[in-house]
RNA sequence: GGCUGGAUGGCAGAGUGGUUAUGCAGCGGACUGCAACUCCGUGUACGCCGGUUCGAUUCCGACUCCAGCCUCCA
């Protein structure tokens, strides 16, 4: 069963077809590091990782690399606000991105490669691109790729250089041949972070630390390359242009991009200030929930972003962890055809939602057997675990995530199955007027009892959510 | 203006040329002392107008609307 994925540069769904057989080399544009990621760069963390998981579980051996920009001039700016150092700004904050994804279950990649560290093979990248007639140093110490030169400029993008030289803002202070060439090599203003080079001291621009590091450290052509959607243009035309026109290899197989997380109907982004940092949703929200949200649309798609959608996500999580709560996983034969549908689901494209439909006929049928065939019902149990688990979603203890928040309650564990013990006694006395006080009790903190044959559980909703 | 996507039931969200997506919410029933959980059942859903077809939500074309990119943004 062939593994599709849609590409962006030709528009249409492809079968992967690696480049060395068994193998898959992937790099993802990741995070300028001088804030904290919002819901946008969790869904492309989430995004990749459910696809390296997958292609990983198909037998693939995955090389995943995901850069840090880690100098650029809103780096500069912020390190300059906060009077901190650009290395201990830069540090926080990866430290915090790892923080924040850790949370969301999304597993590091093989290799996070920061710009700074690379400084060397953009420089000779560019020395190479200078070499080939497609850079230019400008008299200002800049250089720049000489964009009219790359015959394949705009083919991502399906745009051509005379349309958008039309609509092209006007650089009033240009040292450029062209307004539409863009930077490679940023010359230093004094007292600027810099590197030295044969230009002058400066900086990388951003669209080469991409080309340098993903050549660097994938090959001159690898198999996949992913990013957030807003990169298509320019940065990932520019990485097209510039690998290509150093090593006159084709760049890149397929071009994979995730949707955009609204708000409102608007995209989040920094420069509209609607966004949503990942640590701001997880001091409300359980971070599977999270993660299920964004897991239950489609990667592609855009999913507006609303406190009401996590509450939803929450419930259907709920469903599922109230299916394995009080199951024992046991082996057993299962239907292969739950696997086969999710095989299918996922191999098209990656689309979890219909994925996550064969979960929850999984979770149907464990309930109508829990009673009846507890050992078939643990064997789906297990079936249910284990495909969840490869979109990273039902790891934990099913009263893990049921009893999330309780902690906080003013009465502990032992306390509450103390009144549920009570209650029991009054019911046994049918003294339901008891029972039900104490029921209503519990359930004013947000503890909702569930009776069953096996006894009385119980779970954690915050009350007023 | 150019280039990409998209428009599905109350909401979210897949998919398909003719037959149940799935989840949440609602309604009816079962279970329960009553509930919760669970199970069973339940909805004239496919933007608009044409075309192709025996038959289109699904294919083709026009239109309307929405979003993204064209400037840093994941």
């Amino acid at each position: 069963m062939a593994l599709e994925i849609y590409n962006t540069l030709t528009r249409q769904k492809e079968t992967l077809v690696p480049i060395e057989p068994g193998k898959v080399r992937m790099y993802v544009c990741g995070m300028t590091v001088y804030d904290y990621c919002h819901l946008g760069h969790a869904r492309v963390m989430v995004a990749f990782d459910v696809i390296t998981r997958w292609l990983r579980e198909t037998g693939l051996d995955v090389t995943y690399v995901r850069n840090i920009t880690d100098i650029d001039d809103k780096i500069l700016k912020r390190a300059e606000e906060n009077g901190e150092s650009i290395a201990e700004l830069t540090d926080r904050m990866i430290a915090a991105m790892h923080e924040d994804e850790g949370r969301l279950g999304v597993l590091r990649p093989d290799a996070e490669p920061r710009a700074t560290a690379h400084v060397d093979d953009i420089l000779a990248m560019i020395e190479r691109l200078i070499a080939n007639g497609y850079a230019y140093a400008a008299d200002n110490g800049d250089v720049y790729y000489r964009v009219r030169r790359f015959a394949g400029y705009g083919k991502l993008n399906n745009r051509n250089l005379d349309e958008m030289r039309a609509g092209a803002r006007v650089d009033v202070d240009s040292h450029k041949e062209d307004p539409l060439d863009f930077v490679l090599w940023k010359a230093a203003k004094p007292g600027e972070a810099s590197w030295p080079s044969p230009w002058g001291a400066g900086r990388p621009g951003w669209h080469i630390e991409c080309s340098a590091m993903s050549t660097c450290c994938l090959g001159e052509t690898f198999d996949i390359h992913g990013g957030g959607p807003d990169l298509t243009f320019p940065h990932h035309e520019n990485e097209i242009a510039q690998s290509e026109a150093a090593t006159g290899k084709p760049y890149v197989n397929v071009w994979m991009h995730a949707g955009a997380v609204r708000v409102n109907q608007e995209k989040m982004s920094k420069s509209l200030g609607n966004f949503f940092t990942i640590r701001d949703v997880l001091a409300v929200h359980d971070p599977e929930v999270v993660r299920y949200l964004l897991v239950a649309s489609h990667y592609r798609s855009p999913i507006n972003y609303a406190p009401d959608s996590l509450e939803e996500a929450r419930r259907s999580l709920e469903r599922f962890y109230h299916a394995l709560d009080g199951v024992a996983v046991a082996d057993g034969n299962v239907d292969l055809r739950y696997a086969q549908r999710f095989t299918v689901a996922m191999n098209d494209d990656f689309n979890t939602p219909e994925a996550l439909a064969v979960l929850f006929d999984l979770v149907r049928e464990v309930n109508r057997l829990r009673d009846s065939d507890v050992k078939q019902a643990g064997a789906l149990a297990g079936e249910l675990k284990r495909l969840g688990g490869m979109l990273g979603l039902l790891t934990r203890e099913p009263a893990d995530f049921l009893k999330a928040g309780a902690d906080a309650l003013p009465l502990d564990e032992a306390d509450i199955e103390l009144r549920i013990e009570a209650r029991a006694e009054a019911k046994r006395q049918r003294d339901f007027a008891e029972a039900d006080r104490i029921r209503d009790e519990l359930a004013a903190l947000g503890i909702v009892l569930k009776d069953s044959r096996e006894g009385t559980r119980w779970s954690f909703e915050a009350p007023d959510r």
